[in-house]
DNA sequence: CGGAGATCGTTCGTATGCTAACGATTATTT
DNA sequence: AAATAATCGTTAGCATACGAACGATCTCCG
């Protein structure tokens, strides 16, 4: 009755742990580098990762309130106030006061914004590609088939 | 000669632009949807997944230094000091200074640090399965090779 | 109508994550 | 040996990211 001490885990055993194995870990990571190239190359505009999403949308939708925004970009509203502020004094973003509905902040480019849009869209493409340049083609539409089935 | 205009993308275009497609934006909300499973569960441990990295390093070390192990877990010094001080306050990790180099701090698990390392080593079991819980089997496999290929 | 509950945007506190700069120390090169 | 380079850890500043709490407003239901 030897085998059965390794066949059963116990509950304080300490099996081998690769953290380098982990999801988690390599999410962070694939995360980390996308962020590195995307800041890269959209230096000359300046933008981050979620002022570029927040913006993108906003001309998508034309006219959002901030929440609205925010669930649609994947911010919490902490974080979304922060990132339109930012956007505001930039002057890339106009609010308005919704007379509806006077808890709302409605949100649109203004013609500096619209103009950015439009460049960074291109710039954009181009670091999907550069994110991408380690798999091939077939590799590419899995990962992000996966990436999207994982929710 | 109406069919070129089509064909050849031009600079300055509006072709349009599905932010979810994106690969740096689906990394990103699966890297927080990763970090909200760990925090979850490993709430009653209260440790980040950063803070949980540099401890399951630290653990395979036995005696590293902070630089070291930032290399070691994707974190630059910066952030490593911020991980390592908030550790240190916790009594999960010490420091001591190398003789041989006076600029190195050497870190190595104190007796609760090791005792919570080994708990919080199965609870990362638990998160990894829960996070992978949307794909099959052969899924997870890709998606852990391509992450890894991705760099 | 009127109160309970939901939603909006804000603020505070904490934790990554990065750049840039810094003093201190060690390594290299001349 | 002396000057130069590189490395170590720290600090300050900025930008996500989240929970928790808040006043203001709106919705819904009795």
């Amino acid at each position: 009755m030897v085998a059965a001490v390794s066949l059963a885990p116990r509950s304080g055993e300490d099996r081998p742990y690769a953290l380098e194995d982990q999801v988690g870990y390599l999410l962070r990571r694939a995360h980390q580098r996308a962020t590195s190239i995307f800041l890269e190359r959209m230096a000359p505009l300046s933008l981050t990762p979620t002022q570029f999403a927040a913006l993108v949308k906003i001309g998508d939708e034309g006219m959002v309130s901030q929440n609205h925004l925010g669930r649609m970009t994947a911010m919490d509203p902490a974080t979304s106030q922060g990132v339109i502020r930012r956007l505001e004094a930039q002057g890339l973003v106009s609010r308005a006061g919704d007379p509806l509905d006077r808890r709302r902040a409605q949100l649109c480019l203004t013609e500096a914004g619209a103009a950015m849009v439009a460049d960074a869209k291109n710039v954009g493409r181009d670091v999907t590609r550069a994110t991408l340049a380690p798999l091939d083609a077939a590799e590419q539409a899995a990962l992000i088939r996966l990436l999207k089935k994982l929710g």
